[in-house]
DNA sequence: ATTATCTATAGATCTATAGATAATGC
DNA sequence: ATTATCTATAGATCTATAGATAATGC
């Protein structure tokens, strides 16, 4: 390591995870090869394990700092605001301001073919730094009396599998058409579909 | 072939169908390879061949006879309700019944996996199949003024989304469970979760 | 001496093809 | 003759290891 300090931008295990996790989540786990993060990196294939002992050891590292840098993204985007709304209003362009997660996908096909032990810890990671604290903008809301009684955990994934499908509905459409979709979501969250 | 019909049930071709359809919506198109499905029908990998002429086709073939398959149940489910509120019940209970689809993982992992012609062929599937009817529940309803105006597609996407993501919600948990989260989810996009 | 790369390759898959073989139906 | 399987294998990957090499920092 020639310059300064450990995970700076420019070392090469930081360029190694970061092209590892822009593959990783536009391909999914098993899409994407050690040759091809190698490749975008700009180095050859085996110097990958100077850095990481195992393409799965890789991925649990690059999901895990996923994982954190949307915790933070979310507590930040949400801790000013003290209504449910605008709290679901800033979380909901948190995560559209990001490349998407796609967590449901990674639950399903990525992490069964990871170790036993490695999935448990992707998953319990997952849990909490995105869903506990979207399900606790609920929890906190309901004891408020800000909205009625409703399983927070549900509605929770409610929110987190919408979150997920917005990229999918719109398909390349202008910029704008995601404020319009994320204001008409939440307004039938609080107020339903039924008129007046 | 010895027996009667094509597409029997326990013709060689539709038992391939079968194991295939079951692990390839288990674990996705790239984690399953054509091994594990000739394992499971219980011939040889190479036997695969003699009904499809690679993998996939064999993707491709199941996966539209999985949509045709949601198509009826769910054109079936809604066609005798005429409440909206009725036909998202049927339309819930219909996907419940079913193993679940996992949509918005293979469009994210597994179709870019294809051919360009083999992907648009299975987008418009799977568009014509699921999403379109589930647009339309919403845009009848609206010009029946059952509901108030807001993008049919939208909620479709929403409707979509939430489905794929009970069975990770409840994961694993008792059956009357699923019930109850399609009736507070349901509940929440009539009438929203401001209190009265 | 340490850090970060490289070349070369072992060993394990995976898809797909070629050609043989057994059973059935006419 | 047709149908549905089999064995054997080519050819292409993919992950991971071994060992060499160049550059930097003390």
């Amino acid at each position: 390591m020639p310059l300064s300090n450990v995970s700076s931008v420019c070392s090469g295990r930081s360029r190694v995870i970061d092209a590892a996790e822009r593959l990783f989540r536009a391909r999914g786990y098993n899409s994407v090869t050690m040759r091809d993060i190698a490749k975008e990196v700009g180095i050859r294939q085996a110097s990958l394990y100077y850095h990481f002992e195992s393409k799965e050891q890789l991925f649990v590292a690059v999901t895990e700092l996923e994982f954190e840098h949307h915790h933070k993204g979310l507590q930040n985007a949400i801790e000013q605001q003290d209504t449910l709304r605008t709290q679901l209003n800033c979380a909901a362009n948190w995560f559209l301001s990001q490349p998407p997660v796609h967590l449901l996908s990674m639950l399903h096909t990525d992490m069964p073919c990871l170790s036993e032990e490695n999935l448990k810890k992707l998953s319990a990671s997952s849990r909490r730094c995105i869903f506990i604290p979207v399900q606790q903008m609920f929890e906190v809301a309901q004891q408020k009396g800000e909205i009625r009684s409703c399983r927070a955990n549900v509605l929770a994934g409610f929110f987190l599998s919408v979150m997920e499908s917005i990229p999918m509905v719109i398909s390349g459409n202008e910029v704008g058409a995601k404020q319009v979709i994320v204001n008409e979501m939440i307004d039938v969250l609080l107020d339903g579909l039924t008129p007046k």
